[in-house]
RNA sequence: GCCCAGAUGGUGGAAUGGUAGACACGAGGGACUUAAAAUCCCUUGGCCAGAUAGGCUGUACGGGUUCGAGUCCCGUUCUGGGCACCA
C-alpha cells in the first residue's frame, strides 16, 4: 500500500474539525496543562517556513502532554492591530479591518494545512470589540489605582484620597511621578480639577508630560523598546526627544517585583539577564549638595558614595529644571547657546558621535564632606530621566567624568591606593581607599574612609549620610514608565473623554468603546491624531453614548480621546482571555482562571524580551493585585525558538553582458552576483529554462556551464522577499505533506537555535515516513500480526520510548527524529510485524506526525482518535546490554579495552585482564592499577 | 566598555568526563531499468599505508586537571545576542 499523504492529511484534517477533536473544557478530573504560542501579527506576506517552527514545537509538546493524560489548552489567535495594515490603508484607502481580516484568513488557511491541535473555538483577535473591551477595562482599572510601596501592590485610588483628606501627603509611601507635599487642609481646599491633577501623580495609568521618543516620519511616539539605536524599530526612521502629554503606565512601580519574579520562572538565563539589564537595578545613595552663596540645594544620585572626597565638579542634565535656577547672569548667554545646540541633536546623533560637550553654569555646590565649592557644569552626558538628573563628578574613578575633566581641564583626585590616573580613570570597585580626607588638609567633618576597602567605604558613607541627614539610601531602576499613547488609527481607542482639560473615564458598563470610522487614516491638518478625522466621536454624558462631534458643548457632551493604545496593549493579557474567551461579563471568570492558572509552556521569539514579555508580566502582576489572575507570573516556562534563516542563491553575471557564469568558473571573469529565486534552483543547480522565463530581461540570457550544469552560489540571509529566498510552507506541504514538513523542521536543529532552511534535506524526512508506513503494510493489506515480540524487537521499542520521552521533555526534538529512523530501520531488518511493537510506535510518533499516526491507528482497528491513546510505558528491563566494555588502565595510561558478556563476575574479568596483560603487546613489566568499566560509573579495581 | 551564549567534516548537526563525527543532506561507486524516476546496497574528517593489517592526527588557539577532555579549570582569538554616556 502506497503512503498517500495527500489523501491521509486531507481526511484527518476534516475529521478533526467535524469531531471537534481539539476542543477542551475545564475538567476537574484531569490535571491541566497550558501550552501557548506568541500569537502572530497577520502580515500581508503570509507565512513562510520559518513561522511554524515554534508552533510545531509547541504542538508536539501539547500532543505529548495530552497522551500523558493531561487536559491540554493549546489556543491560537491574532495580534491584529499593527502598523502595516494602517500604512496600507493610508496608501490605498482600504480599511485596515478589511486588510487584517483577509490576512487572517490566509494565515488560517496556511496553519490548517500543517495539522495543529489548536482549539480554534477559543480564537481571539485583539481588534474585536469583545476582546478589546477587556484591554480598555484593564486600562480603566490602572487609572483607578495607585501603587503602595508598603504592601507592594496596587490599591484603589479612593484609599489614597481618603488618606489625603485626613493627613494630606504625610506618611504615604507610594509610587509617584514627583514628590508632592501638602496638608489635609490644603487638599480639602483644592478645586476638583486641582485634585485630579494631584491624583495624576499617583495613578498607575496616568497622563504625564514627559520626554517621549517622537518619530516624525511615523507621526507617533514610541516606547523605549520600539527605538533601536536611535531609530524606530519599524521603518528605521530617526527619533527625537520631545516633551509631550501622553498616557503612561507606571511600570516602574513594579520594577522590584519584575526583578524578583525572574527567580521563580523557568526562562533561559540569557533572557532573564536581558530583562535584568532592562530593569537595571542599582543601589546607591542620594546626597544633598547646597549651592554656594544661596539657600538653594539639589540632590544627586551615586552608586559610589565612597568617592565623596574625590568630587571635583558637578554636572546637570541639560533638560534638568535646575539649569534655569542655577545659571548665573554672566553665564546665561553661553548656557542658552549650549541648550539650543543640545536640542538640535537627535538620539541618533548622541549615540553616533560621543564628543565631550558642556558649559559652566556659573554656580558652585558645597561638598558636604570636604566643604569645597565645586563648579556646577551642564552636559548632555548626564541624562535627565535617570536618578535626579544631576551627578557629582569623580573623574579619577569614572571614565565619563574623566573624559569631561580632561577636556575642560578640571582637577582629578585619585582615591585608591596605588592607582594610576594619568592616562585613564580607575573604574574598578576594588582597592584600599586613600585621600579621604587628604593628608595635611584640615578635615571638614569628623569622618575618614582611609584604609577601608571600597565596599566597606560605600557602606560606611551610606551609614554616615543617613545618620547625619545628608541624604538617603536609594535604589534606582533604569526601567521607565511605558508611554501608552500612539497617534494612530488602527489600535484600541481609549475609553476616555475630556472635561475641563482633565480626562474622565466613560462608565465601565458602557465598554467597549468602539473604534470610530474615519475618512482618512492620516493625522488631521491641525496635527491631531487620525481619530481627529472621526465625525462621530464625542461622549454624551446624559445618554452615555457616542455622538456627533458637532454636539460638543463641554457641558454634557465632551470630546473623546484621540490617541489609541500601542501594540503591546492587546498582547498583554491575551493568555487570560483564552481561558474564557466568550465571557461577556469578565476578562476571565474566577473558575476558569483558577483551573488554567497560568501558561505552563510559552513559545516565541526572544525579540520580545524587553517589550511584550515585560509588559505582559507587569500587566499580569497588576491583575494579580486586583485578584483577577491567581498567579503572579504569567509564563512559567518559556522557550525561544530560533529564527529560520533563508538560504539565498546567486547567479553571476559577467559585467555589461547578459551572460551568466557558473560558480566554479566565475573567478575567470569580472562578475556581479545577483539573487535568484530559490524556487527555480534545485540542489544549487539552476533551472536555466525557468530562469529565462523568470524575468523578461533574462529571456535571452546565455550561460557558461560547468559539467553541463549551472551551479549557483549561496549564502545564509534573513528570509525575505527581496532576497528571493522565501520558501512557502504550502508548497512543501503540497509536495511532501504536512507530516514531512513537521518532522523536517524539527530535524533541522535545536528549536532554540537559529538555522538556515535548506529544502534539499527534506527528502530524508519524507523517505523515513515512507519506511515507517511500510512497517505496517504489505502489498495491499495491513501486515500487522499478533504474537510475542522478541527481545531484540522489545529493545528497539523501549530504547525509542526512553529517548523520545526524554527528548520531548527537554525540547530536543532534533535528536528524536534520528531515534525514530534507527528504530524503524532495526524493526525493518528484523522483519517485525508484531502489534505489540508497532502499536506503541504509532503512539510515539503521533505528536510529530499526527496525520499518518491517525491513519495507522485507525487501520489497527481503533475507532477513537489517537489523541486519546496512552503514551507507552518505558521498561528498563528490555534495555539490558549484551556486553560490558572495560577500559584497562595501568602505569598511568589507558592501555586497551576488553568486552565481556553482561553479568560476568569479577574473578573472570580479573583473569581475563591478567591474561591480556601477558600478551607480548601489553607486557611492559608494570602493574595494572585500575580497571574502568564502561558504560556505567567508573569502577576502580586494583589488581595485584 | 559591561553582561550572556557559542566555535565539532563539504552542509545541518549527534555525543552523563569513557571508541568523536549518531542521523540526515550532499558527493562518489554499484544493483535494478531500454532509459529516467523511484527503490536498495557500499564508501565518505584529514594524512600515511603492501591501500591488506594497521598507524598517525583531529572538536577555534595556548596551557592545566584526569588513567582518560569536544565536555571540567585558566588564558587568548573570533562569532552571535543583550545593555550602554544609567553615575
Amino acid at each position: 500500500m502506497e503512503y498517500n499523504f495527500r489523501e491521509i492529511e486531507k481526511k484527518w484534517q476534516q475529521r478533526w474539525v467535524a469531531d471537534e477533536t481539539y476542543k477542551v473544557s475545564e475538567r476537574a478530573d484531569r490535571e491541566k496543562f497550558y501550552v501557548l504560542n506568541m500569537f502572530p501579527y497577520p502580515s500581508g506576506a503570509g507565512l513562510h517556513v520559518g513561522h511554524p517552527l515554534g508552533y510545531i514545537a509547541s504542538d508536539i509538546y501539547a500532543r505529548y502532554k495530552r497522551l500523558k493524560g493531561f487536559n491540554v489548552l493549546n489556543p491560537m489567535g491574532y495580534d491584529a492591530y499593527g502598523l502595516p495594515a494602517e500604512q496600507y490603508a493610508i496608501q490605498t484607502g482600504q480599511h485596515p479591518a478589511i486588510t487584517t481580516e483577509a490576512n487572517i484568513n490566509r494565515y488560517r488557511e496556511q496553519l490548517d494545512k500543517i495539522g495543529f491541535s489548536f482549539d480554534w473555538s477559543r480564537e481571539v483577535r485583539t481588534c474585536e470589540p469583545g476582546y478589546y473591551h477587556w484591554t480598555q477595562w484593564a486600562f480603566q482599572k490602572m487609572f483607578g489605582s495607585f501603587y503602595c510601596n508598603k504592601c507592594h501592590s496596587a490599591q484603589p485610588i479612593e484609599q489614597l484620597v481618603e488618606h489625603f483628606e485626613k493627613e494630606g501627603s504625610d506618611g504615604i509611601d507610594v509610587a509617584q511621578s514627583e514628590e508632592l507635599n501638602f496638608t489635609a487642609a490644603e487638599w480639602n481646599a483644592m478645586s476638583d480639577v486641582n485634585k485630579q491633577q494631584v491624583l495624576m501623580n499617583y495613578r498607575i495609568a496616568y497622563l504625564g508630560e514627559t520626554m517621549v521618543n517622537w518619530c516624525p516620519q511615523l507621526g507617533t511616539v514610541l516606547a523605549n523598546d520600539e527605538v533601536v539605536d536611535g531609530v524606530s524599530e519599524r521603518g528605521g526612521f530617526p527619533v527625537v526627544q520631545k516633551l509631550m502629554k501622553q498616557w503612561c503606565l507606571r511600570v516602574s512601580a513594579y520594577a522590584q517585583r519584575l526583578l524578583d519574579g525572574l527567580d521563580t520562572i523557568q526562562w533561559t538565563d540569557s533572557l532573564k539577564e536581558t530583562q535584568r539589564n532592562w530593569i537595571g537595578r542599582s543601589e546607591g545613595a542620594e546626597i544633598e549638595f547646597k549651592v554656594k552663596d544661596s539657600d538653594k540645594s539639589f540632590t544627586i544620585f551615586t552608586t559610589r558614595a565612597d568617592t565623596m572626597f574625590g568630587v571635583t565638579f558637578m554636572v546637570l542634565a541639560p533638560e534638568s529644571e535646575l539649569v534655569k535656577e542655577l545659571t548665573t547672569a554672566e553665564q546665561k548667554a553661553a548656557v542658552d547657546e549650549y541648550l539650543s545646540y543640545v536640542k538640535k541633536r537627535t538620539e541618533r546623533d548622541r549615540i553616533s558621535d560621543r564628543k565631550v560637550t558642556g558649559v559652566f553654569s556659573g554656580s558652585y555646590a558645597i561638598n558636604p564632606f570636604t566643604g569645597e565649592a565645586n563648579p556646577i557644569w551642564i552636559s548632555e552626558y548626564v541624562l535627565a530621566g535617570y536618578g535626579t538628573g544631576a551627578i557629582m563628578a569623580v573623574p579619577a574613578h569614572d571614565s565619563r567624568d574623566y573624559a569631561f575633566a580632561k577636556h575642560f581641564n578640571l582637577p582629578i583626585v585619585p582615591l585608591v591606593e596605588g592607582c594610576d590616573v594619568s592616562e585613564e580613570s580607575f573604574d574598578a570597585k576594588e582597592g584600599i581607599v586613600c585621600n579621604s580626607p587628604r593628608a595635611g588638609v584640615q578635615p571638614y567633618i569628623d569622618f575618614s574612609l582611609n584604609g577601608l576597602t571600597i565596599k566597606e567605604a560605600i557602606a560606611a558613607t551610606k551609614k554616615y549620610v543617613r545618620e547625619h541627614n545628608l541624604g538617603r539610601v536609594k535604589v534606582n531602576y533604569r526601567l521607565r514608565d511605558a508611554i501608552f499613547s500612539r497617534q494612530r488609527y488602527w489600535g484600541e481607542p481609549f475609553p476616555v473623554y475630556y472635561k475641563d482639560g482633565m480626562p474622565q473615564m466613560i462608565p465601565s458598563e458602557c465598554l467597549p468603546l468602539e473604534l470610530p470610522e474615519v475618512d482618512k487614516f492620516l493625522p488631521t491638518e491641525t496635527g491631531e491624531p487620525p481619530l481627529g478625522n472621526a465625525k462621530i466621536w464625542a461622549w454624551d454624558t446624559k445618554t452615555n453614548s457616542v455622538v456627533d462631534c458637532s454636539a460638543i458643548d463641554n457641558v454634557t457632551v465632551f470630546p473623546l480621546e484621540l490617541n489609541t493604545m500601542p501594540g503591546f496593549a492587546g498582547s498583554s493579557a491575551y493568555y487570560l482571555r483564552y481561558m474564557d474567551p466568550h465571557n461577556p461579563g469578565a476578562l476571565v471568570s474566577q473558575e476558569a482562571d483558577s483551573y488554567w492558572q497560568n501558561v505552563d509552556l510559552y513559545v516565541g521569539g526572544s525579540e520580545h524580551a524587553t517589550g511584550h514579555l515585560i509588559y505582559s508580566r507587569f500587566w499580569n502582576k497588576f491583575l494579580f493585585d486586583l485578584g483577577v489572575s491567581c498567579k503572579e507570573e504569567p509564563f512559567q516556562k518559556l522557550v525561544n525558538q530560533g529564527m529560520i534563516q533563508g538560504r539565498s542563491n546567486f547567479v553571476y553575471r559577467i559585467k555589461d553582458t547578459n551572460t551568466f557564469v557558473s560558480l566554479g568558473l566565475k573567478d575567470k571573469y569580472d562578475t556581479t552576483p545577483l539573487h535568484v529565486d530559490v524556487n527555480i534552483v534545485s540542489g544549487d543547480v539552476l533551472d536555466v529554462e525557468a530562469f529565462r522565463k523568470w524575468r523578461p530581461e533574462y529571456a535571452t540570457a546565455d550561460f557558461i556551464l560547468e559539467d553541463g550544469k549551472y551551479v549557483c552560489g549561496w549564502a545564509v540571509e534573513k528570509m525575505s522577499k527581496s532576497m528571493f529566498n522565501v520558501v512557502n510552507p504550502d508548497m512543501i506541504v503540497e509536495k511532501f505533506g504536512a507530516d514531512t514538513l513537521r518532522l523536517y523542521e524539527m530535524f533541522l536543529g535545536p528549536v532554540e537555535q537559529a538555522k538556515p532552511w535548506d529544502t534539499n534535506g527534506i527528502d530524508g524526512s519524507h523517505r523515513f515516513l515512507k519506511k515507517f508506513w511500510n512497517l505496517f503494510w504489505g502489498k495491499d493489506a495491513l501486515a500487522v500480526t499478533d504474537g510475542e515480540p522478541s527481545p531484540a524487537e522489545l529493545k528497539s521499542l523501549h530504547k525509542l520510548i526512553k529517548k523520545v520521552s526524554e527528548d520531548i521533555e527537554n525540547f530536543s526534538y532534533n535528536t528524536s527524529i534520528p531515534a525514530f529512523m534507527i528504530a524503524t530501520n532495526e524493526l525493518t531488518s528484523l522483519k517485525c510485524t508484531k502489534r505489540a511493537i508497532l502499536e506503541p510506535m504509532v503512539v510515539l510518533i503521533a505528536p510529530f506526525a499526527p496525520h499518518i499516526s491517525e491513519e495507522l491507528w485507525e487501520a489497527l482497528g481503533h475507532s477513537t482518535s489517537i489523541c486519546d491513546a496512552q503514551w507507552p510505558e518505558f521498561n528498563e528491563k528490555y534495555l539490558v546490554e549484551d556486553t560490558v566494555k572495560m577500559m584497562v588502565a595501568f602505569n598511568g595510561k589507558t592501555r586497551f579495552s576488553i568486552e565481556f558478556p553482561a553479568g560476568t563476575d569479577n574473578a573472570t574479568i580479573e583473569a581475563a585482564v591478567r591474561a591480556h596483560e601477558m600478551t607480548p603487546k601489553y607486557v611492559e613489566g608494570k602493574q595494572i592499577v585500575k580497571v574502568i568499566i564502561v558504560p556505567g560509573r567508573m569502577v576502580n579495581m586494583v589488581l595485584k
